[in-house]
DNA sequence: AAGTGGTCTAGACCACTGG
DNA sequence: CAGTGGTCTAGACCACTTT
């Protein structure tokens, strides 16, 4: 005869703080503003500050707040549209052909991850790996190698010696993507997946390790062989990725 | 005059431990093999609960592990490579078409989320919705929700009396498919981000409120309009998704 | 009923940023 | 230096699955 509790599923804590967040971020707050602290959250909630975070980190995942150590939590802008296109069957192009998006940093020659190594089929041969960097708006949004074969770029001259240290590594960068424009390019894929940025991506991204990011893996095909890979890592909680066909600039990537 | 400290930066115990958890995994675990329950991990790694299960938390985003309540965990499989092309300039094809991998479930009218409404340029009136599924190997991958605005099927009947109610959805919604597939698809693209399941899909997809997803969004161009739009949720935790060319089976699809 | 992972607490200390 | 978010603890209870 008491309250008939129809609500049989009682929702967690936190998922339940994280959708009056959220509907408080819609109405009350504007983008970059910053939130009251997670101590004084949780007292105004009632929750303790483990579960206010559990929220927190839900909606930073979602790509609505951003939080910083020593700063403190803001509302994140939307997300930015990030062109990975062109993508299959349109015009496709090398990796830093020109006005693609991309920054060339840096160039080593490594023996690659086994997985990276079975998909070019050099397996325990060293290859060019070649770094390379993205921005938008002035804040760092991806970072990729792209695993290149000797056997791919065959006109390479042996390993230069340093005139300049430190500013070699572009330069070497730079003459594999273009030996690797000398060649027809006959086809691309991609997969996307879920992955945590690890250590070093983590400082460049300006993220703390494990910070969920978007793994795009490009197989660059020409003459039936496999002669590039590209292995980016992307913001997740900063970029939507957009794969548009190079017609008109889509509406999605906004 | 003590020990040097030459790593400055003390590693969170919760990534070391996922470092030895993900090599363990490597060389003493089989697929599908159950690990020891949480208390005693803990217990064996001398940290709290909490800061081993932040470590298994990192390793079940990255795919490697899978945890269901009132089980166990267990050493997840390889992600399954999830076909979502063909992309852009391949052959476009319009959702529903012959062999296309989704099943095809329910149907209704609503107003569509704000967003979603403003991308078809139908504000406040209401759209098909046709709900669709898809599956590998038995498990449910993603769901979708695909939105044709009643400008796009002019062809259509009014809402028909249910003969047999609970299978009128899935007749309707392919009747939407069908007057859709009538039109000349232009093109089409495609974002990708990363979202937290909510709380419906969350049944569907078989996961807790919260869990990963890989949100894709698919705009549909006909005519020189947004025909059509689909929203489709794949679990992150299996999911990879294989953006191919349809020419030939993409090595990256394995 | 027993055992699992999921939620929650109240507190402590650490690492980082900024004035 | 004060204030922020990040890490960690030791415990409790809950929801779920299996036996």
């Amino acid at each position: 005869m008491g309250t008939t509790q129809l609500e049989t599923v009682p929702e967690p804590k936190y998922w339940h703080l994280k959708t009056v967040l959220s509907d408080a971020l819609d109405s009350e707050f504007a983008v970059g503003e910053i939130l009251p602290n997670e101590r004084e959250l949780a007292a105004r909630f009632g929750v303790a500050r483990a579960t206010l975070r559990q929220a927190l980190e839900q909606l930073e995942l979602e790509g609505r707040l951003q939080r910083r150590r020593g700063v403190g939590t803001t509302v994140a802008p939307p997300r930015v549209g990030v062109d990975v296109g062109p993508g299959q069957g349109g015009p496709n192009v090398w990796p830093g052909a020109a006005g693609d998006a991309w920054y060339t940093e840096d160039h080593e020659e490594t023996v690659p991850p086994a997985m990276v190594a079975s998909l070019l089929g050099t397996e325990g041969e060293p290859v060019h790996a070649v770094r390379r960097s993205r921005t938008t708006n002035g804040q760092p949004v991806a970072t990729e190698i792209l695993y290149v074969p000797a056997a791919t770029v065959p006109g390479l001259p042996a390993e230069p010696v340093e005139a300049v240290p430190g500013t070699g590594g572009a330069a070497r960068a730079r003459a594999v993507l273009r030996e690797l424009h000398r060649r027809e390019l006959d086809g691309q894929d991609r997969t996307v997946e879920l992955g945590s940025i690890r250590a070093d991506d983590a400082r460049r991204l300006d993220r703390l390790p494990g910070a969920p990011v978007l793994v795009v893996t490009t197989r660059y095909v020409a003459d039936g062989h496999t002669a590039a890979l590209a292995v980016s890592t992307f913001r997740a909680d900063t970029c939507r990725l957009s794969f548009s066909d190079g017609e008109g600039v889509p509406l999605l990537a906004g």
